[in-house]
RNA sequence: GGAGACGUGGCCGAGAGGCUGAAGGCGCUCCCCUGCUAAGGGAGUAUAGGGUUUGUAGCUCUAUCGAGGGUUCGAAUCCCUCCGUCUCCGCCA
């Protein structure tokens, strides 16, 4: 969410922002709710300083044992006038919130211009894709073929898009896992969270998924018969939900910043629009395993805090040996919540293609001014604390990536040293 | 799942329709006093939003006692719903 205060003051500013973002937004529209806003709240606020005034006489009044009927009489319409009052407010007041939660965060000054992916630069590129002497096969051909990965079974037990993974690459993905987990929590300084993989809406409005995005998510029928409650929950669709909620209404003292934080979670996406796009493999999944990195920090930091949390996902890259390029969004590509984002993509030599593995962004205070997370300095007023996130990594996209970037002639794969104690001191499977 | 108790500021804890944004204590900040330390004295110490304003200063108004709704001229206080915590029983990994 974007501040109010700076939507009023700085509408060039913000306008500009957003049509960088190819954004149109109807700035008369905020303009005329604004002023109505100004005028009910002045209004209402004055009606309720006078009621308050009149309850305290009525009060002393009758401490003194006066006759309060007249007094009373006297505010007597004051009641219904307010009410109409509040309820005129309320409305504009919630429309110009719908108004502004529609509203996606300002580029960052460094972002490049551009509507979509084709706008995006690429900033760097980590190791070369390797010569094969045999035509490598893609992920789906390997797993099928060592009798990893079963389909139809994940289609008979759940639906399409899940996947069945058995034997040595079910335990690889668990490996890649811990490997993951170990080295951002005993190498990159973060501290290890697990977190529910069910969460209420709360928590989804404020890293933004809600109210805007809701066809993406998975939601929880409740039972209405014996759940009386008047809370649903959700799937996660990453574990930066639950993760930076954590500060959710926090005010942090800024002695302990940076909070670093990896968690590894399922994640659950109905990806509602995405048919048609990588339907076979294991590229798109409702489910898949996700090492989330989060960091909420000093706003002073936030922009070396992202360039060092994007080399925490990389590192994992050049452990593994897997190829990658590392993309800065343009303003059209990044996401709703995001103000500066870099993707990082790992070379998968069965599509011939970079794609993507890991996004880092920087949120700047546009999460934590919807979840009001704060720090404190001394003894000054709380501040927004800025947010960053990034995979690090997406489990399963990397698992892919391992069987068919180390894949062998006999159909073996080659398990990188680094991963080779996680994976009982086999080199190979 | 059953029974009961309870949710008040950074923390503890009063308050049971009006004089309570909230006593008292602890903690914290500043000042005074005191060879040092300890003790003592004084002042201050929530958050958000609005108006005014060049201003995140000052002044002022509003809201907030778990959340939401209701009763009332007036609610921390009474009523309803929900959430949460604790204790006991049951069940369970």
């Amino acid at each position: 969410m974007l501040d109010t205060k700076q939507l009023r003051n700085d509408m060039d500013e913000v306008l500009a922002g957003l049509a960088k973002r190819n954004f149109s937004f109807d700035y008369a529209q905020f303009q005329t709710l604004e002023a109505q806003r100004k005028q009910l709240q002045t209004q209402t606020e004055t009606l309720q300083a006078q009621r308050n005034q009149s309850a305290k006489s009525i009060g002393q009044a009758k401490a003194r044992g006066e006759d309060i009927a007249p007094l009373l009489a006297s505010v007597d319409d004051l009641g219904a006038q307010l009410e109409r009052n509040k309820q005129a407010l309320d409305s504009v007041q919630q429309q110009l919130e719908q108004l502004l939660l529609s509203i996606p965060n300002l580029p960052h000054d460094s972002v490049p211009a551009g509507l979509d992916e084709s706008g995006n630069i690429e900033v760097s590129r980590w190791g070369t894709p390797r010569e094969f002497d045999f035509s490598p096969l893609d992920h789906v051909a390997i797993a099928e073929q060592r009798g990893w990965y079963d389909n139809d079974a994940a289609t008979k037990i759940s639906a399409g898009r899940f996947a069945v993974l058995k034997g040595p690459m079910a335990r690889l993905q668990r490996a890649l896992t811990q490997f993951m987990l170990d080295t951002h929590s005993h190498i990159h300084g973060y501290e290890e969270v697990y977190v529910p993989y069910l969460v209420n809406q709360d928590s989804l409005f404020g890293t933004g998924q809600l109210p805007k995005f809701a066809k993406d998510l998975y939601k929880i029928e409740k039972d209405a018969e014996h759940d009386t409650s008047d809370r649903d929950l959700y799937l996660i669709p990453t574990a930066e939900v639950p993760i930076t909620n954590l500060v959710r209404g926090e005010i942090v003292d800024a002695a302990n910043l940076p909070l670093k934080f990896v968690g590894h979670t399922p994640c659950f996406r109905s990806e509602a629009g995405s048919y048609g796009r990588d339907v076979k493999g294991l590229i798109r999944q409702h489910q898949f395993e996700k090492v989330e990195l989060v960091q909420l920090v000093h706003p002073n930091d936030s922009y070396m805090a992202l360039e060092a949390l994007t080399e925490h996902a990389a590192s994992i890259l050049e452990a593994l040996e897997l190829p990658y390029r590392k993309v800065l969004l343009c303003a059209g590509d990044m996401g709703f919540s995001a103000a500066k984002t870099y993707d990082l993509e790992v070379w998968l030599p069965g599509q011939q293609a970079y794609r993507e593995i890991s996004s880092c962004s920087n949120f700047e205070d546009f999460q934590t001014r919807r979840m009001m997370a704060r720090y404190r300095e001394d003894q000054d007023k709380p501040q927004l604390l800025h947010s960053l996130n990034g995979s690090g990594l997406a489990v399963g996209r990397t698992l892919l990536a391992v069987l068919e970037n180390h894949q062998q002639a006999d159909g073996r794969i080659a398990i990188p040293a680094a991963l080779q104690s996680y994976m009982g001191g086999l080199t190979h499977i």
